[in-house]
Formats: structure tokens, sequence, C-alpha cells
DNA sequence: TTTGATCTTGTTAACGCTATCAAAAACCTG
DNA sequence: CAGGTTTTTGATAGCGTTAACAAGATCAAA
């Protein structure tokens, strides 16, 4: 009990997943120190045209697959850029994907894609879980998140970009456009069109703030107009046709003298003008319908949707485009980014 | 140059990323060791209430968030999975990944969605970076692979599920349904209608093998029964809804005869029924029009699509929950599971 | 009490790679 | 060709964690 015990020596042990195949392996065989085989492969330029080939010729022999797990814990940098995103069965948010997926792999990037179900709780869990993989930056839709999602992104002193709406007090940078200003700008249309009494069909869940901005914008501009938006229509369910077909009915049961609506995207909008087709009803002769987000099926309906067209995919692409130059040490002047929407005017309203 | 130089010191360095709080530090605030910081964070039940929350009290103070890096790469587990499916806009995979992504939460398994765009090379390049990560399992959308993706995944060594087709010779595991079936399925149904003439539109790119297996046993049944499959129109675009009224305008002039088409997926069949509508044909009158995946627009249109549809959410379970299974150690019996499909008899065909 | 079994805690050595810095080799230049 | 400069290559020490094992502490049974 006295005598002070020697340190011990924990016995090594094999605790390799696999008989997998590192660079020591591959330093031997090519007869070369491990570091050059890591610069043969990162930047082979800086090698000899010699060793290089020898090295390239021992990783093939070995099938040596470097663990990315070990670079970027040695290297401080995971080349890992987490997307996260309320939905992938929402249209809107492939497109956004699409765009950020261009980008980050041109500049070697791995995209991490996320999704929420709209609710801030698994967005916390997310952010969470994709930071203590420490990235080397992230995308995340929206401007609203929980105070420790927040403060857990802002911490991680990596770049963050918010995307799809605009907000007044970004953690980083911000792409996107006003959905105030949208919902605005169809209220006017609608309203020029002759309309006076119109509707504002949409579904308020969760993360999905945008409709809500949409809505105050659209409410603004009846204020400003001194009209009052009635029925607003709040639906707790994700969006689909269906659903739009059921919120039409019922609103022009409930409410027959309603001239026009606004749903708050083409999914319900289209459902709508569906199952007016289904019924009989004339669109826009007994009611008009208004969507938004501008996607495919709106163009294919009839009458065709009239609706605001959201830059999906350039907000995407801007969004990674920031991030990027961000990574590479450049200073990105202008970290809000507007980049607006396009009404259009068709014939369903 | 002869005394044989004694072995440098490299000198130490600051290479941490950031002021990263790591165990030691915690650790040393709450006077344990690290391995006890560690294990009172993944199992807490093994160390003693006291020490627990002296703990837990320096992980909050400090907010420490551990690095999933170093710890994946020193008990050679990532719990991460990795999803490459060939693309986000199509309706389909969403529903999968959904299935896929509650199971895999439930097991606290990270999900990694990857896209190819249906191009092999693309999938071969995902596969690469994905497995470089050295994951615990990989789901994978079909089952026909590069040489060199196939001989990746098998040397993985790690559960592999491969979904939506079934193939003859699975990597591992295979979830899906036979879509050559489903296409014979859909012709016999057609000519149970009485149809003779009956066309099939698809599109064939990439790796959307599926397509092509539907189209083969669509003609197989029609052989069966004596029959010519034809026209069969062959598009090289990904399927929109526009696609598909252009090519029923275009069939329709060219083949004027057709009575039937089977479309290889819902949104080129509704992109018909819908041109049709249009231009005032009539269907099944005039063309009758059968999709493929049974996607909601389809029973919202008029006429309500035919079609057949595809237990895609339930594929993404059983393939996560197989995954988990092996992953738990247990044996999976069943490595070739058939989900099958349904046919949906409505009124477009 | 003693002894063996069980539970907690700690020590050490990886995991597989790359940053850092130094040595060696190759290249100039007058 | 000496001396300086540049380019290549190599040795070492981590990166931040956890597996494996060992030692102490605690407990139960005898």
């Amino acid at each position: 009990m006295t005598a002070k015990p020697e340190p011990r020596k924990a016995r090594p042990r094999s605790r390799t997943s696999k008989n997998r195949v590192t660079v020591k392996e591959v330093a031997e065989r090519a007869g070369v120190a491990m570091m050059t085989v890591s610069r043969a492969l990162r930047a082979p330029e800086t090698v000899s045209e010699g060793l290089r080939q020898r090295i390239d010729a021992a990783v093939e022999e070995l099938g040596y697959v470097p663990s990315r797990l070990a670079g970027a814990l040695a290297s401080a940098r995971t080349r890992t850029v987490p997307v996260v995103i309320p939905s992938l069965s929402n249209l809107v948010f492939p497109d956004i994907v699409a765009g950020i997926a261009e980008v980050l792999q041109e500049h070697d990037l791995q995209m991490l894609l996320g999704h929420t179900g709209y609710s801030l709780s698994e967005e916390e869990a997310l952010a969470s879980v994709f930071l203590s993989w420490s990235p080397d930056g992230v995308i995340i839709a929206g401007v609203e998140h929980s105070k420790r999602t927040r403060r857990m992104l802002e911490a991680a002193g990596v770049p963050v970009v918010e995307i799809v709406e605009l907000g007044d007090d970004p953690i980083d940078m911000n792409v996107g456009l006003s959905h105030f200003e949208a919902g605005a700008e169809m209220a006017r249309y609608l309203m020029s069109r002759g309309y006076r009494r119109i509707g504002f069909v949409g579904t308020l869940i969760g993360l999905d703030l945008r409709v809500g901005r949409r809505l105050d914008g659209y409410r603004a501009a009846f204020a400003e107009a001194g009209l009052e938006a009635e029925p607003v229509v709040v639906l707790d369910r994700p969006s689909t046709l269906r659903l739009g077909g059921e919120a039409i009915a019922a609103l022009l049961e409930h409410h027959p003298q309603t001239e026009a609506v606004f749903f708050s995207n083409d999914d319900l909008a289209a459902g709508a003008v569906l199952e007016c087709h289904r019924r009989g009803i004339e669109v826009p002769g007994r009611i008009a319908i208004a969507g938004f987000n501008g996607l495919e099926f709106g163009s294919e309906i009839v009458p065709r949707l009239t609706t605001i067209l959201t830059p999906r995919y350039e907000i995407g692409r801007r969004a990674a485009e920031m991030l990027v130059r961000r990574l590479a040490g450049e200073a990105v002047a202008e970290t809000r980014v507007d980049l607006g929407f396009r009404l259009l005017k068709r014939e369903s309203a």
C-alpha cells in the first residue's frame, strides 16, 4: 500500500474497426514518410513526380481510402456544411437545396441535409447535432429560431446564412425576400382587379412563420386601402391539395360573399382550383384564387394560377456563394441580400 | 554531418480551431478524470450521483460541446447513415426519406442525405465521400450501381440496404418492389379494360432504371397476350407536368390510333391529363391515361388518375429497421423484402 | 472481520490523420 | 564551386475523444 505503484502500461489493443488501410501502410509500401503520402493526396503538386507515382500506385494497390474523420480532427476543417430546412416534401426546398448543392460541390464542400418538420425543438436538436460535427459553416432556413439555437449558432464561430426570409437582425448573413412585401403586393394586385371581399387561407404550423409574414403584409395592404382582410382561415395541418380543396369548399359555404382568396401557397391554391373544377365553380368568375411560390403545376392547371414567384434556386446559390466567400477569408460586403419576388399575373385571379 | 542528429522535438502549437472547450477542461473543473466525464455524458448511470452532478454543472458552466469527430475516431462508430437517392424534386423520395428518418432518429443515428441527379458517376462520387466518413451503414436507392460503387460498398464492411427496386443479387439487404411486375400488372389491367393499342411514355435517364423495368414488365405482359406494346416513347429529360403534356400531344398527333398510354410516373401522366383538359380531349374516352407511384395530385385532378401505388414510406421504414437491427448485432433473416404495390383503379383509364 | 464480488474511478494508449518545423536535396548565381 | 535560396521530404506532436484495463472503494456474505 505504501510502495508507489509504477505507472501501468495499458497494453495495445486492436480497436481498429476493421482492417482499415492507413496512411502508414501506404507510406511503407511506397517507401516514403506518412506526411508525404498525405501531401501527395491533398496537394499533389507539392510532391515530386517520382514519389507521387509510387504513392499513387501504393494507394491503388492497397485500396486506400483516407479517413475524413481523422483528417478533419487533425486539420480542424471538416469541409462540411449542414443545411437545415423545415421539410422535404414542400417542393419549395428542393429548388433551394439544388442551388446550394451546386455551389458547395464546386468548392469541394459536403452538404449535410436535415429537416425539422417545422418544429422549433427539432430545429434545435438538429443544430446541436450538426454543430457537434464541427461544420465549416451552416445554412438554415428562416430567421426565427429558439434562443438556444441562436446562441449555439453564434457561438459556433463559423459563417451562418439564414435563408428564404429576410430578418431584421440576422445571426450572420441573410438571403431571401420579404414575405411581408410579397403578401402586400398580392393584396394590392387583387384589389386592383376590383375584388373587395378577399379572404386569406393559410397553414400556420410551427416554424413556417413565412406564412404569418405574408398574412401580415396582406393585412397591412388592406388597412392602407381602408379595407379589411376577411375571412382569414388558418389551417393547422401541412398544406396539401386536398386541404386546399376542403378549405375552399368550407369558405364558399360559410362566407359566400367572398370574391377572391389568397392562399398561403400554391399547393392549397391549386387544390382549391381543382376542387372548383370538380364542383363546376367558375374561377375566377365565381371566386378568384391566388397562390404563392410559383411552382410548376400552377401553370398547368386551368385556369393557370396567379401567384408569386420566389427565386428559390437563386436563394440557394447566393447563400452558398456567400458562405464560400467567407470561408475563403474574403469579406462579404452585403450580408443581407434581398432577392425579391415576381408577381405572376395569370387567369385564376 | 557525421554526428547523428538527436531527434528533433517539434514544439507544441495551437492548432485548436477556436477556443474549444474540451473534456479535459471539464474534468479539471469537476475535479475528476477525463474518462469519468466521458462516461457521465454517454452513460450517466455508470457514474455516481455526486460526480455526475459536478460534471453536469461543469459542462453547463463551460458550455462544453463534445466533438463528435474525436469521439467517432476514438470509438470507430460515427452513428451516421448516409442515404443516397437520385433526386429530391421527385416527390417519391421525400416519402421514403421520411420513413427512414423516423426510424434512424429513434435510434440516435444521424442521417446524411445525398442526391445523385440520376447519374452513376455522381453516385460513385457520393458513395466515396460518404464512405470516407466511416458511416455505420448505408441506404442507397436502386440495385444497379457502377462496378466501383458496388465494390466500395461491399468493402466498407457495414450494413447496406438497397431500396425501391428489388434486385437479383443485392449487395447486402434489399427492400422494395418489383417494377417489372408493376409494369406487367398495369399492362394487364389496361388490356382487361379492352384497350389494345396501348402506348408507353417514360423518361429513361441515367440511373432511373426502375422505369426500364416497368417497361420490360409492360412489354412482357403484352407479349404474353400476343400483342405488341406500341408506341413506346422514351423521353430524356426529367419528368415534369409540362413534359407529360407535350408528350401526349405529340403522341396523339403521330399515333392517333393509340387508345391508352401508360406513363412511367404520375407527373407525366397528370401533365397529360391536364393537357387533354386544356385541349378538350376526353380522358379516358378519346385516350386513357395511367400513371405510376400514387402521388397525391393523382386523386385531385379530373379524371382521377389510374396508377400504381408504391409503399414508399414503408420502404423507408423497413430499410432503416433492417439496418438498425443489423447494427444491434441481430441477424436479419429476410434480407430481401418485397413490399409489393397496389393498383389504383380510377377514372383516367 | 475477512474475502470475494461488484461498482466506480482513473491511467494509458490509441483512433488516423495533418500542422509545424527542420533537415536534406536541388537549384541558382556570381 | 562556395554560398545562398528554394523546393522536397521527413520526424514529431498533437487534434479531442474513448477502449481497455487496472486499481480503489463499496458491499455482501460468511
